[in-house]
DNA sequence: ACTCTAATTTGACATCTATCTATGCAAGCT
DNA sequence: AGCTTGCATAGATAGATGTCAAATTAGAGT
C-alpha cells in the first residue's frame, strides 16, 4: 500500500569504527536511528517483533500504550517510512511486521569493530 | 571531567525480538539511538572510531564539517551525555574516544533475534 | 442503505533541537 | 602580565517532533 517513499539500503554496512562514514551515507543512516530513537517506537518494534507468527494487528499494539490511536498511527508510519516495519490490510485489520534486513544492517553498523570491548571497568 | 549524569548500562541486553521491551527499559534506551540519530553524530562517532589511537581531538573532528566550533562542540556533549565516547583535556587539545561497551550493547538489541534474514529480496 | 468498528489523516499546539553569534575559560607562549 | 589558540557555554531563533481531538476512509455485518 502507497509506495510513497522506499528506503534506501544501498549504503554500505561496514561497522562504524572500519573506516569513516561519508556525508551521503550518514544522511541515510541517520534516519532509520531517528526512527528508533523514540520509546514509543523502540517499544512498538519490539512488540511487533516478538508478536506470534512474526505480525501484530495494531489493535495488539495500541492497547499496550497510554497513548490515543492516532498516535500509534502516527508512529507505526514514522518506522514504516523508515523502512523499519511493513504492513498489509488484511480484511478489517492492519498488520505490520519487522523488516530485518535493515535492523541486521543498523546492527553490523554500530559493531565494535575491534570487537576489542569486554573490560566492564 | 565533570561527572554529570552518568549513563545507565543495567538494562537488558538482549535482542528487541526476544521478547517486549519494557517501558522502562524502552526510556533508558531511546535515548542512545536519538544520541546517534543525526548525520553529524554519526560521522563524528565513525571519525573517532576510526582514528588512529582510538581517540581524536576535538581540532581533527571540526575540519570535516562545515560547522561552526560550538556545534561541533554541542554535537560531542550529546554523544557524551549519552554515555557513548567519553573525554580527557591534555594539555592544550580535548580528545574524545568512543566507549564500545555502550556500542555493542546497542548492537545486541538490534539484531534480529532468529538471524533470520539474508534474503535480500 | 445503514451502522459499527478498525485504522489513518488532518490540523493545531507545546516542546525539543540544530545552528549560529557572542562570550567565557583554560593552557601555552612571549 | 598580556597575547593567542583551543574549546566550551550562553542566548537566540527557525524548524522539527510528539501528542491529541476531530474528521475521514475502509470493511464487515446486519
Amino acid at each position: 500500500m502507497s509506495k510513497q517513499e522506499l528506503p534506501i539500503v544501498d549504503v554500505c554496512c561496514a561497522p562504524l569504527a572500519c573506516e569513516p562514514l561519508s556525508e551521503s551515507e550518514a544522511a541515510e543512516l541517520a534516519p532509520l536511528f531517528k526512527a528508533i530513537a523514540d520509546p514509543v517506537r523502540l517499544r512498538l518494534l519490539s512488540l511487533i517483533a516478538c508478536h506470534e507468527g512474526g505480525e501484530a494487528c495494531v489493535c495488539d499494539l495500541t492497547t499496550a500504550f497510554d497513548l490515543t490511536p492516532p498516535t500509534i498511527s502516527h508512529h507505526l508510519k514514522v518506522l514504516r517510512q523508515a523502512g523499519l516495519i511493513e504492513s498489509e490490510r488484511r480484511g478489517t485489520w492492519v498488520y505490520y511486521w519487522i523488516n530485518p534486513a535493515v535492523l541486521a544492517r543498523m546492527s553490523t553498523l554500530l559493531t565494535p569493530a575491534s570487537t576489542a570491548f569486554a573490560e566492564t571497568a
